[in-house]
DNA sequence: ATGCATTCACAAATCCATTTGCAAATGCAT
DNA sequence: ATGCATTTGCAAATGGATTTGTGAATGCAT
């Protein structure tokens, strides 16, 4: 492996002026600067990542904290951050905080302790990944974005309008004729699934629906959970008595809700309508297609990267940003 | 941040000591020791890893390259390395080699460069991550594996049995009484792919099908090539005419081809049946059930891990090795 | 008490790139 | 030709942890 050292003896001049060569160009002669760069592209040499962090500070590293990567709303959301980190040359670490079969709380506390000690150089956090820690992240020393919302506004954050697309969908389903509606909600400890049913109820109340507590169940956003509910709905009431809709609080339920119905023989959406929060790529090949709101993943990364940069780059220092994104209904087959 | 030469100032002792107490324990008397690690907690102290790295030159980073993180194999497979790597204390650094569209040859090359530069500790590349770039990963000078077969033999492989399995579905169709086929294969520069297309019809055809290369449609691996097949299929063939059964070379495909015959009132398994060629967690909520043909990408991955890291931790330092992973066929409700 | 053998702890060199402060060399003007 | 102002290029210090070689202190035996 090369080093700045061997570029400046055979170019025949000091490791300054090498160093100069990459970082300061202006400061090295035309001719000089040539005869460097000669040297260099003839060895193949590219400066020791590591030798440049420990005296620059900067690691060139950003870690990405996310629940756990086989839910598909991450990996799209991962991609677009990825490439566009990989715009400002900066490498991404991803680390998956939950434990197989649950949202923990210690393991996601731990990870961000553990990250403190890799000296990277800023943080994305997405909303479960660290689940009931907003004390934690006050004390990070690092830029950081955080995806959802952060009640204490500790560090800058992007998120959906979960309120407005949620409020959007009752509204529509009571506007389409539908009274009854079973909620098929995300953990009750999650803020975030609290103010989607709470939204949700209220459009579909305020529009002529009733909301009916008993046909309430609470998931736990992973799509297992989705088919559970149907089942439970099923064995709850026959075919007859059925409610003419059912909302999923995310599409990783609705895909599990699908299933269910599809076992059980319950047409959709003639038997029952489907709707579901949530809106990306990968259910555009679901059939029957899925009657949605929600907003793209893309969307969300980009915007957080861009806030991230703004703060590394120093573009924005001052006091914490928070940003909602707009949801969008798409009417389909189910509802 | 505190540093070594600050706990050794707090317990009194020289750098040296500390530095043993961290890294060889032994030969520092319990007493002392006992001092210095009281130092090390009181202070938070966690040894700069850029620093470790520059004089150990182990950067405890590995390279993950993968086409593309959108592909619903990949986060199963990061996430099972990821785990994995982190028992060693090893992050992970995830690369999508493709640009947004395609499988590129130009940007695979690229990333390889690149990832040279990073100065990685270990690499595992993906099969269609690096296409057609056998001879660029025989001169990686890092341990590395490959996930899938590579025919010059140049680093440690693991792989599935393609041949075995495609025969296995072939055969299973012909046997089912099916005759005729549609087989909607991957792009066939891919080598892969023509083991997948030659295996399957070997196995049809050996067992009583018929090949009939007009029912060959090359796809992309990607979902909506599944579609395309389907509506492909359909437009050349009325619905008494359509072949008996289906087979998808990939999961993605087969994904799209089921939307294809949803959306076009084609019923599943009633007027063809439908396999495919993948086994993953996210295929038990497809509906219909795929009955498919494949095997975990867990075990690839974990495979993949315990031979980098024989190599890393100098367990095996002989000869390039290969394994070839067996295939399962799962019947299930489209075939 | 003395000699030898360990055990223990340290100073200093090393990994590699960046940057500050200086000295040398060049350019220009008078 | 001399003086001043720029350029230009270098030596050396810096960042933090690891490790080799060495001297000092301890233990044990005689």
């Amino acid at each position: 492996m090369s080093t700045l050292a061997k570029v400046a003896e055979k170019a025949g001049v000091s490791r300054t002026t090498v160093s100069h060569v990459i970082n300061h160009a202006d400061r090295v002669s035309k001719p000089l600067r040539a005869r460097v760069q000669a040297a260099i592209d003839e060895l193949g040499y590219a400066p020791n990542p590591q030798a440049q962090s420990l005296r620059t500070g900067r690691t060139n590293l950003i870690a990405v904290l996310i629940p756990d990567i086989l839910n598909p709303f991450y990996p799209e959301l991962v991609k677009v951050i990825q490439s566009e980190l990989e715009q400002a040359s900066l490498d991404t670490l991803i680390f998956n905080t939950d434990v197989p079969g649950g949202h923990s709380v210690e393991h996601g506390r731990e990870y961000l302790r553990q990250i403190g000690h890799k000296r990277v150089d800023g943080i994305i956090i997405a909303d479960f990944a660290v689940h009931r820690m907003h004390e934690d992240i006050l004390h990070l020393t690092v830029p950081a974005v955080f995806l959802g919302h952060l009640p204490n506004r500790a560090i800058d954050s992007v998120g959906f309008d979960d309120a407005g697309g949620a409020y959007m969908m009752g509204k529509y389903l009571a506007e389409a004729g539908h009274r009854r509606v079973a909620n098929v909600t995300g953990p009750s400890f999650f803020q975030q699934a609290e103010v989607r049913r709470k939204a949700f109820e209220a459009g579909f109340g305020e529009h002529g629906g009733v909301v009916e507590p008993e046909l309430r169940y609470e998931g736990t956003y992973l799509v297992p959970s989705g088919y559970e509910a149907v089942a439970w709905l099923l064995s709850k009431h026959s075919a007859k008595d059925l409610p003419g809709a059912a909302f999923f609080a995310n599409s990783l339920m609705a895909r599990g809700g699908l299933a269910a119905f599809h076992d059980h023989d319950i047409r959709v959406p003639a038997d029952i309508a489907v709707a579901t929060f949530d809106d990306f790529e990968h259910l555009d090949y679901v059939r029957p297609k899925l009657t949605r709101v929600g907003n793209k993943p893309a969307l969300l990364a980009a915007k957080a990267v861009a806030m991230l940069r703004d703060r590394l780059e120093g573009r924005w220092i001052g006091e914490v940003r928070s940003e909602i994104l707009p949801c969008t209904l798409r009417r389909f087959d189910t509802a």
